[in-house]
DNA sequence: GCTTCTTATCGCGATCTGATGTTATGTTAT
DNA sequence: ATAACATAACATCAGATCGCGATAAGAAGC
């Protein structure tokens, strides 16, 4: 029963250079993330592998797996698991493992820059939205509109925020609300801001992995009046599967300080107006 | 500093016979009931007043009617704070009062039994209706569509549930979604059918408090085929201000078994479809 | 300006929840 | 039928959170 591997864990995490970012998530979390990441690598292994390859129990690997299926990051089967198409990895493991947490709050702190008391802001269902939220406690009155539940429930809490929430299909994996109903509820507003974000941004156009995601995105494009897209540089060099937008029908892309200057400047050549948020 | 009000709290809580159940209510919780309704009764009273009634700190004084005056029950001043229109009270805290568990889980229980894999169902933001979710769990697939945070937060951990959050204007008064754009998202479907409770119910009549709930509770009866009404007997012999819709719109009301018999008779002889429910 | 009330911050203690392993009881394949 | 695997049902432990008060700093009224 590999007793290296066992609690005692009072090193700093394995950090893993080069690998995101994977402090501040909670142990189970981070666990199903390497596990998902493992997954994906070989394609398909079983269980008991995956019991000496993270030195825990049976029964805990049983319920990661259970947790990333309801995810749909693997498909299991009698003895072991499979990894599922890609896309849906990307969207959800990506979003987990790659925090970036500094940069986001960068992106947050220059977002929160822009909005003024009694305005109504838009927000969809990204990390980088989350971070904004928790700075928009005293930028008060305000009216904010998301689809995002944790973001959601973050706001529930506070006086003076009217809350709108955008009701629709829930997804286990983006752990938001989508789909047609969403859309529609989006059709039926006017925000003074829109901030969000999306998986992969080329010199010219923002993309998203998925479609459903794509939906809803577009109609808030459509339903806010300056609309601003938060874009870490971890965006830049990456690519997906559908184009939701050009970059010039976004009012403000907002990069982190991190961003090579020449994809900075690419961004611009084409059109697009970028801001920089200082670390 | 009447010392003898403070911790050690052995006792198997004041219970005070006659009131409404108010166990297995966090401990905050159900001062801040208390509270509420001693501010209700005095109409005014002061800070310090309520430090000697409860025997707490001021601290606690004022964070529990920050807290009430968040969910709109109460307004403070300098020096104290001031009731709000009854309403609001009644069905907040009757909400957090009269919890008459037995009485809804038997409701609940018996809802459940309706219910077959594969259906669609739309549960209003009525306790009631929370505790029909914990009984759903093994009815599936099942789709839910529902405007209750704490049922939408239920949800989401459930796999083979397809859940459909109806969103709108969030009120901490009912930790739900309302308004227009709860009606409209309420429009736009169509389940098999609605589990709802109301605030008060008399012979003919069902009715409820506040308006914007009843705009959303009259939408969703438009859009079930087969209505049913949740009534613990405590509800029968109460009143409300807006009429919601005649008990004939409900396809069944089911009441528990504690109902007096003359009453369910007076239901049955204005021609509703009555259910008793055991305990 | 002084008093009274309110809010912010910290710390302590109790409580809760979450995460995990173990044992026991199904299930499925061969 | 039997072995391998999966789930269910406790028990335990640790960490996180909550609830609360005390003190201190900050408004608001007189």
């Amino acid at each position: 029963m590999s007793s290296d591997t066992v609690d005692g864990d009072t090193r700093p995490a394995p950090a893993d250079p080069g690998r995101p970012d994977t402090a501040e998530l909670s142990r189970p979390a981070r666990r199903q993330a390497e596990i998902a990441a493992y997954v994906v690598e070989h394609g398909s292994v079983s269980a008991n592998d995956l019991v000496e390859a993270f030195g825990v129990s049976v029964m805990t690997v049983h319920r990661d797996l259970d947790e990333l299926e309801r995810q749909g990051v693997v498909r299991k089967y009698r003895g072991g698991v499979t990894a599922q198409p890609t896309s849906v990895f990307e969207s959800n493991v990506a979003y987990r493992l790659n925090t970036a947490q500094a940069e986001k709050s960068a992106l947050a702190r220059h977002a929160r820059a822009m909005i003024e008391p009694g305005m109504s802001v838009m927000l969809d269902d990204s990390t980088s939205a989350l971070a904004l939220v928790d700075l928009l406690e005293d930028i008060t009155p305000l009216t904010v509109a998301t689809n995002f539940l944790p973001a959601i429930s973050k706001l529930t809490g506070l006086r003076d925020v009217t809350l709108l929430a955008l009701g629709g299909i829930y997804s286990a994996t983006h752990d938001s609300f989508g789909g047609m109903p969403c859309a529609e509820a989006v059709e039926a507003l006017h925000t003074d801001f829109l901030f969000c974000s999306v998986s992969a941004v080329s010199p010219t156009h923002a993309f998203h992995q998925e479609e459903e995601i794509v939906l809803v995105k577009r109609a808030m494009l459509r339903s806010a009046r300056t609309k601003v897209l938060l874009v870490d540089h971890g965006k830049l060099q990456r690519t997906a599967l559908h184009r939701l937008a050009p970059l010039t029908d976004f009012d403000v892309v907002v990069v982190d300080e991190k961003t090579p200057a020449d994809l900075v400047q690419a961004l611009r050549d084409n059109g697009a107006t970028v801001e920089v948020a200082p670390l």
